[in-house]
RNA sequence: GGUGGAGUGGCCGAGAGGCGAGGCAACGGCCUGCAAAGCCGUGUACACGGGUUCAAAUCCCGUCUCCACCUCCA
């Protein structure tokens, strides 16, 4: 089966074939930077970044990635008043968090990430083109405002599958100089006590940008009129990327040619923004839960299914990754040790598993494609345990060829834990651990099994877990939430 | 009102006519001085009511419940 890809517009599953040979372009709406980023906001970022890697892993593609910053719109306006700071000040520092959350989450840095505020010059010439083209207006009451007129172009709602006429009216829409109250702003004209700072000079007068003029903007500007895939989260259907479309559309691009959408992560049956607000921040939750865990987690259903987060999930997903991470280790002890050093594997040889490659071509069925993951570490360990080093490295290259795929390679250096690698920290404690580990050691040699139980119920209760393994104790770091490290 | 989606074992979650995905938890066994880790085994789950079929979680008809979007949203 090749790559199949849900087409939220076409309403099904389409194979996927990219406009240029070899090459894919991908827009993908990140996040306005009105506040501080929670898990929920992450999920599109994992998803997408799983879609982005295997187009590259799995496919040999060479990906170019744009995903846009919203840095200005009503909310930040907002919110950055009541908290009394300017609100390029307000967005700038959501913009770090936002950032760095994803950074934390391993998700792949994208190509480009292009501002609004920079883009304008770019919008004004979609506007013209809009206008020119009688699909828009200026506002008939000289606010400024320009307006995308949804009767003059009969394709509006078809991303949706909605009809003009079906669509309720916006109750709380500003119906002033609107041809029809379901017209949307390109451009929102300069009004008494918004900011100076938050206007631009056009041809249409003073303002600030409409929220979806600049996705049509930016994505022509780094991905040319035509791309492959646009993205983001099912929330943005509509309006946004049904205005995005029409707008596009309308000046004559072809815009984009799959359209993406992932589910919500859900709390209590309600989306996470609505319920639980600043517990469930990312800050917050990796203080408790390992990034990696939490990446498994936020990955592992498919990216159309809705998550409905429970209080065990993490723990769940962290037990899961830590088996995944427990066959690499031990694999990795074996390839270490002389006389067992793995063949060069042949490069030329598909690094997955066929039923790997299956399920992520069938629309990235991910919980699918961990099967094969977790199918494969048990090979593994039972190879480990048959004393079978060459099927067990087999297993391992596999493994990792896989969660690299998925983003949760527990030996991934973004992780930072550096258990292996070893910073200054962990050396000086395996010193320590590695004496007492000895130590322990003789007694058992002596039999003196009270000696020794104290020893690693010593080490226990230091945070250390010890495991007995053919070739020695070997010593990990318990990762409950008390002796997790402070902060990043 | 319109549009889109969902109900699967103790929990999370795939699948989409016939062989019980996978993970977590639980229980039994192997291994271990004891553990830990690992391995082996144990579950007759598909919202409800009908129907089609040799065979339905999967197809058809009907019903119920839940969620999302309808111009602020990941």
């Amino acid at each position: 089966m090749s790559l199949h890809l849900f087409d939220t517009a076409a309403r099904e599953l389409r194979e996927f074939h990219p406009l240029s040979e070899g090459r894919v372009g991908m827009y993908i709406c990140g996040l306005t930077t009105q506040g501080t980023p929670h898990i929920g906001h992450m999920r599109f970022a994992v998803a997408f970044d799983i879609l982005r890697r295997w187009l590259e892993l799995g496919h040999g593609y060479e990906v170019t990635l744009v995903r846009n910053v919203t840095d200005i719109d009503d909310k930040i306006l907002r919110k950055a008043a009541d908290a009394g700071a300017p609100w390029w000040a307000w967005s700038y520092r959501h913009e770090l968090e936002t950032a760095h959350a994803l950074e934390t989450l391993g998700v792949a840095a994208p190509t480009y990430e292009p501002r609004a505020t920079g883009h304008v010059t770019e919008m004004v010439e979609l506007m013209d083109a809009l206008v020119e083209r009688g699909h828009a207006y200026a506002a008939q009451d000289g606010s400024g405002a320009v307006y995308f007129d949804v009767r003059s172009f009969p394709e509006y709602g078809s991303l949706t599958n909605q009809s003009i006429d079906d669509m309720e009216a916006a109750a709380d829409a500003d119906p002033r100089g609107k041809r029809d109250p379901r017209d949307f702003a390109l451009w929102k004209g300069h009004k008494e006590g918004d900011p100076e700072t938050a206007s631009w000079p056009t041809p249409y007068g003073r303002g600030r940008p409409g929220w979806h003029l600049e996705c049509s903007a930016m994505a022509r500007k780094y991905l040319g009129d035509t791309f492959d895939i646009h993205g983001g989260a099912v929330d943005l259907r509509f309006p946004h990327h049904e205005n995005e479309q029409a707008q596009s559309h309308a000046a004559g691009l072809g815009f984009a040619r799959y359209w993406m959408h992932n589910a919500w992560l859900t709390a209590a049956g309600e989306k996470m923004s609505k319920s639980l607000g600043n517990g469930m921040t990312v800050a917050e939750v990796t203080r408790t839960t390992r990034p990696l865990a939490l990446r498994y987690y936020l990955g592992a259903s498919h990216y159309r299914s809705t998550i409905e987060y429970q209080p065990t999930s993490l723990e769940e997903a962290t037990s899961a990754v830590e088996r995944i991470e427990g066959f690499l280790r031990r694999a990795g002890d074996l390839a270490d040790a002389p006389g067992t050093g793995g063949a060069a594997a042949d490069v030329s040889a598909d690094p997955f598993p066929a039923a790997f490659r299956e399920a992520m071509d069938d629309d990235l069925n991910v919980s699918g494609a961990l099967a094969v993951v977790h199918d494969t570490v048990r090979a593994g360990n039972s190879a480990l345990d048959d004393g079978d080093p060459e099927a067990a490295a087999a297993a391992a290259t596999a493994v990792r060829a896989m969660t690299r795929v998925l983003g949760i390679d527990p030996e991934d250096p973004v992780w930072g834990e550096g258990e292996r690698g070893g910073s200054d920290a962990h050396a000086a404690l395996d010193a320590l651990v590695a004496d007492r580990l000895a130590a322990r050691a003789q007694a058992r040699r002596e039999r003196d099994f009270a000696s020794a139980d104290a020893i690693r119920d010593q080490l226990v209760a230091a945070g250390i877990a010890v495991e007995d393994t053919p070739s020695g104790a070997r010593w990990s770091l318990a990762r409950t939430p008390d002796t997790q490290q402070e902060g990043r």
